[in-house]
DNA sequence: TTTGGCACTCAGACTAGCCGAGTGCCAACC
DNA sequence: GGTTGGCACTCGGCTAGTCTGAGTGCCAAA
């Protein structure tokens, strides 16, 4: 029975090369590139032990071996050690990101650095509506009967919606309806407001009733997350440097980018903020991205967790690197919209 | 000499032939397909006037002919006709852009709809806000000294802000900050908004006036167009089906969509509302969409042109369907966005 | 358990030959 | 003069055959 530390030497090193070369990696590579310090022939037993437990393949018998999903698995969890990024890329992080003037320009640069650091594709979700609190509602009287509601949350995100509402309304009124709106609601959780809300048209006078039933209405639909929650994704490019690697095809791992609420509950539910998250190849529930692999982390605080982000790449991904990053800028970005 | 016009036939019948088959298309090819009353020896003359004018290649001595950039340019210039979408095509584009809840969902929604309906990738500005006009300024009270500026202007657009300011503010400075902003403000345009802005501090009382200096600065910033102004993409996944007819690199074409600040240039400087604009491959200013076709056009009315929208696709596309198709949701979003 | 040796496998690279779509040109025709 | 049929020619793509070498699996010896 062959030692089975060096047989997960030998597995790191096939990762490890096979991630640097693209080329399946052959006994004698191995030997070569790593001191393992025995020879070839014994490298093949534990290569073909490997293989008798799904930990590699062959292209074909006359190739080398390449690790498999459960390979790659068993790598990031025992055998990766996160390799923190240097000073320099941290300052760069820090600073481009805190050039963002507002919450849409916080994520857009997250994700383009993201991209950028780990050249792979990106993706940032903006935080959950549902976990913030609000902050302050505010209506704006647009014309005699038509009301803008804008609902600003503790994270910084804005939602508005303009209605058309059944009865004049003069100044004092928006003031009054403005004021039981924010007495009732500042400060609330997005998720505990439906009741809340529920009970305010009771708290205004008759004549107010249907116009506040009308804005309660709309506060609920803002409020409950929308269907079409938000998420930013960059550096698509990357995946192209890659596209050999998709046993799908490139098109089908776009498409699953592009499919934002799909990808959103994805990020939100996998991705916490104590842990990466990391899902490869057939693992993924997605389907069209059964052939990547996904590095992935909530940011925010361990209590009041705000999105996630991640990358996708090829499950041959450098996966120490891109989990560091991944982790880097979420601890950084998590920092700075809690502050706001 | 061959007749002029069955020459430009001649060119049409490869145009389309090759758009439809992706194949260089034979003289005998064309005599079969498309009944131009003459034998395939004289397509042949004519298609090496064609090529001796630049309007169609040779992919290589025994390939049928290819249409140029140049060809592709005499075609949509001179042959080319809108082919009209069907009544349920646009029932269809009505109902699902008509569906959106607030200006993101509306352009979101357009540029899903477009990448479907032209199977391209889509692009669609948002409302730049040069052009718009200020509808209202909110001030928010986050804490005794920060404040949160939010503009809205009248095509649904919202910027927001968090500043700190100088001394601490009451409920009622608030108003009266708020009051003098929109007395001075609202309806005018962004474009003219820079000289009022600077006058505004002189307008209230001197122990306000540090505070309101700030939020000038603030609205300044806010107002003129942001550095990284707003694009939406969509269908990305839809190059990858054409991925062979571009000559760079799929991935060069992602990248150029990614620059969202050139792409927002070229959107914008291209597009007017009354005209369709067309570039094909060289013609391109942006040098990684050499290799592809954009129609794009412009939405909102003549005389107050909003954004613009557009698909990218490969020279070998559809122009006519595209074009219409363009046409057509810009026409949509420039109505729905104009009596918002 | 490790090692060197050896037969075996097979993808990829290279070559050669064939096929046929398509051209260019020319002489004849209307 | 423009149009046409005929014909020789070109050349990319396909197929089949061959060769090579990296890499394996297995075995007997250390």
């Amino acid at each position: 029975m062959a030692s089975e530390d060096r047989k997960l030497d030998v597995l790191r090193a096939i990762v490890e090369d096979f991630v640097s070369t693209r080329e399946p990696v052959g006994s004698k590579a191995i030997v070569e590139r790593h001191r393992l310090g025995v020879s070839a022939a014994t490298v093949r037993n534990d290569m073909a032990q490997l293989e008798d437990e799904g930990y590699i393949t062959h292209p074909h018998t006359s190739a080398g071996r390449i690790p498999t999903d459960k390979g790659y698995r068993l790598f990031v969890d025992r055998l990766s050690t996160l390799k923190p990024l240097s000073a320099a890329e941290r300052k760069a992080i820090e600073k481009f990101i805190s050039g963002a003037v507002d919450l849409d320009d916080i994520l857009r640069r997250s994700v383009r650095l993201l991209a950028q650091v780990t050249r792979q594709a990106a993706v940032v979700s903006y935080p959950s509506l549902s976990r913030s609190s609000i902050r302050h509602i505010e209506l704006v009287h647009l014309a005699a009967t038509r009301v803008m509601t804008v609902v600003i949350t503790d994270t910084g995100r804005v939602e508005q919606r303009v209605t058309d509402v059944p009865s004049d309304l003069e100044a004092n009124d928006i003031a009054l309806l403005r004021t039981v709106l924010n007495t009732a609601l500042s400060g609330v959780k997005l998720a505990e407001s439906a009741p809340v809300v529920a009970d305010l048209p009771e708290q205004v006078d008759r004549p107010l009733r249907p116009t506040m039933s009308i804005l309660c209405t709309v506060l609920l639909d803002a409020l409950v997350e929308p269907a079409e929650s938000r998420i930013v994704i960059g550096g698509a490019a990357n995946l192209t440097r890659n596209a050999a690697d998709f046993t799908q095809s490139l098109g089908s791992v776009l498409e699953a980018l592009e499919e934002h609420v799909v990808l959103l509950r994805l990020i939100d539910e996998s991705a916490h903020p104590d842990g990466l998250y990391v899902s490869i190849g057939e693992e993924n529930e997605v389907e069209g991205l059964r052939s990547t692999a996904l590095v992935a982390i909530g940011y925010g605080e361990q209590t009041n967790r705000l999105g996630g982000l991640g990358v996708v790449g090829p499950t041959r991904m450098d996966y120490s690197a891109n989990m560091s990053a991944v982790l880097t800028v979420a601890r950084y970005i998590g920092r700075l919209l809690s502050t706001t």
